[in-house]
DNA sequence: CGTCCACGGGAAAGACTGGTTA
DNA sequence: TAACCAGTCTTTCCCGTGGACG
């Protein structure tokens, strides 16, 4: 039943996008410079997930590459290289100057320098979940880099421009910033419909199950694709030739939770830990949520270490704190 | 109103890890 | 093989905050 399964993936990135076409041209619209060889402004795309735009942004630039001869880019997930090194790395990996890096042997700042004496064709990098970077300083430092242009990914916009200091925001405050909203019944089932006909046989499902699928996704196009895809892999088990609204139902639970999965795969033990216990307590005080996590591992970390991975659980959307100082309590989404 | 104190979070020192070098 | 080192994680130290309580 499934023809191409590629195109069910997350990642997949279609050579048509629908619905967006106001942001892809805003976006192409501030990189053209470069088409001409000039300096394109660094850039910010921001709105709830599911909304398209890790996708517009790689589509979008997959659209400049036909254009110019040579462009480099690059993607970076901040969420998993959040750390100074990890990005400046993948940087480098961009344009294949990692070749010789070892820790032992590179001087402390040689990454970037590296990354300045580049000389090569322009250089755009995606920056998804920029809000996750640890030093946002970095920010400042490629910001200064001439033929590096940004495009910037973040939930919401306060959550990169509260945390920078006075001299990004001047300089990252004005960039062009490109609002994504979530998606409606009808542009999802459009979605869908695409994967349908790319991904699956002719008549494997039909509009009023995409309805359904987009109804449960509630505007999150991953949430609706991750659906569409544990749906169609279950019905090709049960030797199945269409997608059932059983198998439709049945699969909305762990689709929603293999996105969270995603999440909390990346957890350490201390973490996990922390985070069952908040889920387990509803919602619970620091003193008493430090005494059980002492009660439920060998070898607790002291509550400063609780402090900092309860703001890493936070910042993951995990959970979530209500009240600052004293009265505040911790609970967990779901 | 002043004191107390659990709490959050910044800064910096220290410990750990895994790969390099002599 | 042992000393070494960068990156990263953990702990220590500390200060500001704001609710509780006399």
């Amino acid at each position: 039943m499934i023809t191409d399964a590629r195109v069910l993936q997350p990642e997949f990135v279609p050579n048509d996008v629908k619905h967006r076409s106001a942001e892809v041209s805003h976006l192409s619209d501030t990189l053209r410079p470069i088409v001409d060889g000039e300096r394109a402004t660094n850039s910010l795309l921001y709105g709830p997930s599911g909304a398209g735009k890790t996708c517009i942004a790689q589509f979008t630039i997959e659209q400049l590459r036909e254009n110019v001869v040579g462009l480099n880019y690059q993607y970076v997930n901040c969420w998993e290289d959040h750390t100074r090194f990890k990005t400046l790395y993948r940087l480098l990996d961009g344009i294949d100057s990692t070749f010789d890096i070892h820790r032992q042997s590179t001087p402390k700042d040689e990454l970037l320098e590296r990354l300045r004496e580049y000389d090569g064709p322009p250089y755009v990098v995606i920056l998804d979940e920029v809000d996750q970077l640890q030093d946002k300083s970095l920010l400042y430092d490629l910001y200064r880099i001439p033929h590096i242009t940004m495009v910037l990914i973040a939930n919401r916009e306060e959550d990169v421009f509260s945390t920078l200091d006075d001299r990004l925001n001047s300089r990252l405050g004005a960039c062009p910033r490109i609002r994504f909203g979530q998606y409606n019944i009808s542009e999802l089932v459009t979605i869908l419909e695409d994967r349908a006909r790319w991904g699956l046989e002719p008549d494997a499902i039909d509009t009023q199950r995409l309805e359904t699928i987009a109804d449960y996704a509630a505007g999150d196009a991953r949430v609706a694709i991750s659906i569409f895809r544990n749906a169609a892999r279950v019905a090709q088990q049960n030797g199945d030739d269409s997608i059932t609204l059983d198998v439709i139902e049945q699969v909305v639970p762990e689709a929603k939770s293999e996105i969270r999965q995603k999440t909390t795969d990346k957890l350490t033990d201390h973490q996990q830990v922390l985070y069952d216990t908040i889920t387990e307590a509803g919602e619970i005080g620091a003193g008493d949520l430090y005494d059980a996590y002492c009660e439920a591992v060998d070898d607790p970390k002291t509550r400063r270490t609780m402090r900092n991975h309860l703001s890493k659980l936070e910042q993951y959307n995990l959970i979530f704190a209500k009240g600052n100082t004293k009265a505040r309590t911790y609970a967990s989404y779901s």
